[in-house]
DNA sequence: CTGAAAGCGCTTACAG
DNA sequence: CTGAAAGCGCTTACAG
């Protein structure tokens, strides 16, 4: 075993007895632009085939400066949501010719920078990131070096960076709006975070219960990020048994399995009766013995607005702002109306 | 905005008024070796601080050689146990100084090749690679170049191949015997495909069944992949309405999966009597009504000795060939005893 | 029509 | 103690 010896434009041109040059020319698909002799061009293009030759991409871009890479920062790879949106960028990034590197923040701030330098080092062209909570220093220190990124899945409103992400307020006003619809009287489950998407989320709710005249009903359960598990159990106990909650918009995948958890503790009795609604299904949504709607990103559409957003910048094509901003899907829960 | 300039060694040599060679030194904390000035070190460290300088990890790799990175050829990186594996992949690489490159194959030969292909063009230093069906000549292809690799979560026999995956057999032939144990007639759900984790998981079935002297009530459903759940759906039907089994072992999480959704549609009178257990488990495996066993892979481990193999193969320490067999964990349902 | 040369950013013997 | 030079693999004006 040991590292393979790479075939290079060198040993082509030795065995096809020309020059270097001239075998880039050919290869590169300018035989034409340079009139390269045509016998010339078909012996160099065979020796090739037969060295299996592979251009060494990293040293064409030391050379002309871009190295046709993007670094996408995901709060976690793991996460089904973002899994997803890794797939489709690994997919539509090949389409467009470049490739991915990915990394994953953990929503901390200190990863991210330490991720976002180890992209950086790694030589991309651009970066597609999802913020995480104080990354207002990292994201516009990278702006400031004019680096072309553009944010995912939500933003900063305080720094003036191109984003991707759902349209969250209308989303959770109209799945508030379902809810009330059908008599429910429902609570937000959410995070207490300073997250762009997370706020809207919380903020569409709350303006859908004010526009039905239920303000006094209103009510955002605060889940403890270090005891996620915990909290649920309790806040949801209590907005069940004390205050008549039936009904829960959960603002992430990550809650709505969470509080799922809870709800299996606490027995069919309980959970019967309730109406769920969640923002990003996974297929544990499918089998929870209450049907639960939920609300789905066109993520597709959105990760080949991003691509095409930095890749622009990298070209400097139009280096204009871009706030993207999508419409969800509301979907009835196939499991039957309630 | 637009590409950034990136800071060379060179600048820094000029803002510190020595040459690219001293910068480089002292960068590379050899300044003992070459017995830099100290004050000189000092200056450089600082201008290099100052113009926030980040080495050009590719221009690295090419003087000498090596672009520590590593591809990672996954079947899908959105399926749940693969997207842990990334994960996992992406931290132990890291601490390890290396960065991985992720690819998807769809369990597709033209597009595992396609995938590799791109992955070497990009300098990867090895690969470690979950090899698709048809597969043989593109990873015989690979060992013949002396490329570093390790294969995952399966092996090819044919092919004289490191690996690191579960003890499939065994973990099957346990699983088997559980469901055995509690009076129970098991039957393995399956796919026709000629990938050895899938032949060791149906081996291993079927030996426990044999061993239990209950060979001729041992029968594998192979479900057609290219209609998964409609063959799911008649197979599963057949096997419990008219042959009277009770208990099934699902090959993988996503086979799992597909009978979920086709008990589901058949409902509570036929599922709930029914003893399950499936490899590698998702959250939806805790809200199905019926309490499903799992077999769960030692995902750190085995990923940690697969990036160590590759390193010492790209460092040509050790090329001897290297098998490794993990023990899968048999996870009774928390759901309660049946 | 083809070759020699420079240069992308870096490291490392080799001189001095 | 420090600098000039070569070379990793590639591309692209520039000569001829």
């Amino acid at each position: 075993m040991g590292v393979f010896k790479k075939v290079s434009l060198k040993d082509i041109a030795k065995a096809a007895g020309v020059s270097t040059a001239l075998v880039s020319f050919v290869l590169n698909g300018k035989s034409a632009r340079y009139r390269v002799n045509e016998e010339t061009a078909k012996r160099v293009l065979k020796k090739a085939r037969e060295l299996d030759y592979r251009p060494h991409s990293s040293s064409k871009g030391l050379r002309y400066g871009l190295s046709k890479t993007i670094g996408v920062v995901l709060s976690d790879i793991a996460n089904p949501f973002f899994s997803q949106v890794a797939r489709v960028m690994e997919n539509e990034a090949a389409k467009l010719g470049y490739t991915v590197l990915f990394g994953s923040s953990d929503e901390n701030a200190g990863l991210m920078n330490s991720v976002v330098n180890s992209l950086m080092n790694k030589g991309v062209d651009g970066l597609v990131i999802v913020p995480c909570e104080h990354a207002e220093e990292a994201i516009g220190g990278l702006v400031q070096n004019r680096v072309p990124v553009v944010l995912f899945d939500r933003s900063i409103p305080s720094i003036p960076t191109s984003y991707v992400m759902l349209n969250n307020h209308a989303a959770a006003y109209a799945a508030t709006k379902r809810l009330l619809a059908v008599g429910k009287k429902p609570y937000l489950v959410a995070y207490d975070i300073r997250l762009n998407h997370i706020e809207e989320r919380i903020r569409g709710y709350q303006d859908a219960m004010a526009n039905a005249g239920k303000s006094k009903q209103a009510r955002v359960l605060y889940l403890d990020r270090s005891d996620l598990q915990m909290s649920a159990q309790s806040l949801l106990t209590e907005s069940i048994e004390e205050e008549e909650c039936d009904a829960f918009l959960f603002a992430t995948n990550k809650i709505t399995l969470t509080c799922l958890y809870a709800f299996k503790r606490m027995g069919h009795e309980v959970f019967d009766r309730l109406k769920l609604a969640g923002f990003d299904a996974t297929p544990a949504f499918d089998f929870f013995p209450t049907p639960i709607d939920r609300i789905s990103q066109p993520v597709e559409q959105m990760v080949k607005k991003a691509l095409e957003i930095v890749i622009t910048y990298i070209h400097q094509e139009d280096v204009s702002l871009k706030k993207v901003m999508l419409e969800g899907k509301y979907v009835e829960s196939p499991g039957g109306a309630r």
